[in-house]
DNA sequence: GCCGTTTTCGGCCCGACTGTTTTCAGTCG
């Protein structure tokens, strides 16, 4: 049992135990340790051989006895036994927007709702506006909430919800009525997928703002219209809150509304304990509620004795601990990238010339660009066999005898097949600067014969680079069954590099397996597997998801000069 | 149900908006 399908149990749990009124910090130490578990980069079941479960924060002895069981016969008495006083299906009625505990439990009681499908004819046959505390509004809400979770059930990728925020932002920009403006939430922290658009202004217009976010052209309804927040839906069923504050309080509403949620509740646990207490409008003192700080975020983190944390780190993953001590990552920046390792022409399934790609790796200010197209195995592709690649060598060199400080290196991007072997035998791969491997089929395999194979193809020594390590397609296609563990101690063993893809919809390695590569000594290629010169621009995806990883310059391999990267390839 | 550099018991983050009802509960982020 996977990760992911033990913390959705701990959900479940937790949101029964809410629906049945259960002591509020008894559910949410369920909502905790679900997340802990869901963010783990580790498989809980080699955790638990190897240090035990209540090893880990927010896992204590009455979880960890429930989890054993359910880890040994797939099973749990403990939510079988609820299931039966309640039933499951309201966990999903209670993700619906406008809809939470109290009221599904009301509909359950009162009109025997137990699914999404008898909600929405309750709905149509005007039921909810009948009950107890409910009127035309709230079922209003409730047909609202329904059809948003009907037709928007995907979340954004960056590259989709990036280019909105900057048009919202823009929009709001336009006649000086805001001083500052930002975006916020999930998408200031870089979050490799994002459910809604947090933006951030600071004015002292606040109701003619509000006016104007409200009449956006895009929206299809207003949600909520306040003095300092207002959230509205756009046709596509995306949802953007917009938050209003003074200037004097920009810096503490932004580290407010930034997040993450589990960040700020830890910080406030420290906060309180000072005697001090910390809101969208600053640290104040609480005997006489003297404000400490609020102009920036800054000010706020350093009068707690705290240095400044990144956005992409605020997930209270041991940043706040590492603040206090003074030992924080230097995370990677995009100046410091000095190429691009994992890149396709139209020679193979890319759309650019290598005249193309090198003239906008230039612009980019890079030193080098590594050209790596599909190799024959991989006959969807187009891959090419030993004569097209040498033709293309002699292009390149041609093409590098006019750069100045500039090189294209000569790669490729092999397939790793089903018994781990990849399309040439080693006298030729010896002749390329940079050998990519990679698999794209035989997904199906068990998840000993996957990482059996990359591990084979990480011990031939001609293959420098394992990319896209666990083949996920964000949105599509769950990640192939491989043992991270094993994949990330081979990779720093055999020092083969691992790739952070930062193609937008993969960002693979994820932030949690970067981390966990970083601290096992691996090293890791930021690439953007583009296919196309635009794509070469994805590279900040990449970068803002390592920078969630902790990765600092010297994790990165292509933030060295050429000359290094050299040496470092030999393995 | 979890946790401890004030605690092994007694705490556990904070505020805005809405809808419904007249002072607040529910929901959200």
């Amino acid at each position: 049992m996977d990760n992911k399908k033990v913390a959705d149990v701990l959900d479940d749990i937790g949101d029964m135990l809410e629906i049945m009124d259960q002591s509020r910090f008894r559910y949410l130490a369920y909502h905790r340790a679900s997340q802990v578990i869901r963010s783990m980069p580790r498989d809980l079941e080699e955790v638990r051989r190897d240090e035990g479960l209540t090893s880990i924060k927010g896992i204590g002895s009455g979880i960890a006895e429930k989890l054993n069981e359910l880890l040994d016969t797939g099973q749990m008495s403990y939510f079988e036994e609820l299931k039966k006083s309640l039933p499951g299906s309201l966990t999903e009625i209670v993700h619906i927007q406008g809809i939470g505990p109290k009221k599904a439990k009301i509909f359950y009681e009162k009109l025997g709702i137990e699914t999404i499908d008898q909600l929405e004819e309750a709905v149509a046959v005007g039921k909810i506006q009948e009950l107890p505390g409910m009127g035309v509004k709230t079922e209003e809400n409730i047909e609202r909430g329904l059809e948003v979770y009907r037709g928007y059930e995907g979340r954004l990728l960056l590259n989709q919800a990036i280019p909105i925020a900057e048009h919202i932002i823009d929009y709001l920009n336009r006649d000086g009525l805001v001083d500052n403006i930002s975006t916020a939430g999930s998408l200031r922290r870089w979050q490799e997928t994002i459910g809604d658009i947090d933006v951030l202004a600071s004015t002292r217009r606040h109701s003619e703002v509000a006016d104007k976010f409200c009449t956006y052209p895009e929206t299809s309804s207003v949600l909520a219209k306040g003095d300092t927040k207002c959230s509205i839906l756009l046709h596509s069923g995306l949802q953007i809150d917009l938050r209003m504050i003074d200037p004097e309080h920009y810096g503490a509403a932004l580290q407010y509304f930034t997040g993450s949620k589990a960040h700020n509740i830890h910080l406030r646990e420290i906060v309180k304990k000072k005697g001090l207490k910390l809101n969208e409008y600053g640290l104040f003192r609480i005997k006489d509620d003297m404000n400490i700080a609020a102009k920036t975020e800054e000010d706020i983190y350093k009068a707690l004795g705290m240095t400044l944390m990144e956005p992409e780190l605020r997930e209270d993953k041991g940043e706040i601990e590492a603040a206090i001590d003074g030992s924080l990552p230097h995370l990677v920046k995009l100046v410091d990238i000095k190429g691009d390792l994992h890149i396709h022409t139209k020679a193979s399934d890319g759309q650019s010339s290598l005249e193309e790609i090198a003239d906008n790796c230039q612009e980019l200010g890079y030193e080098y660009a590594c050209i790596t197209d599909h190799a024959f195995d991989l006959k969807v592709a187009h891959g090419l066999d030993v004569k097209r690649f040498e033709d293309q060598w002699k292009e390149i060199d041609e093409l590098n005898k006019a750069f100045d400080d500039f090189t294209l290196l000569k790669g490729v991007e092999l397939n790793i097949d089903n018994k781990g072997g990849v399309d040439f035998d080693d006298d030729f791969l010896g002749r390329y600067d940079v050998v990519l491997a990679s698999i794209h089929m035989g997904f199906g395999q068990s998840k000993d014969q996957i990482t059996d194979r990359i591990i084979a193809a990480m011990e031939n020594p001609h293959i420098d680079m394992v990319c896209h390590p666990t083949g996920r397609i964000l949105g599509r296609r769950p990640p192939y069954s491989i043992n991270m563990d094993k994949i990330i101690e081979a990779a720093s063993r055999t020092r083969t590099f691992l790739e952070l893809n930062a193609f937008p919809d993969r960002l693979d390695l994820s932030d949690d397996q970067l981390r966990a590569a970083k601290q096992a000594g691996s090293k890791i290629a930021i690439n953007t597997d583009a296919h196309h010169f635009y794509h070469l621009a994805y590279m900040r995806y990449g970068l803002h998801t390592a920078k969630r990883g902790w990765l600092e310059k010297e994790d990165v391999v292509n933030t060295f000069t050429l000359e290094k990267l050299k040496k470092l390839l030999v393995k």
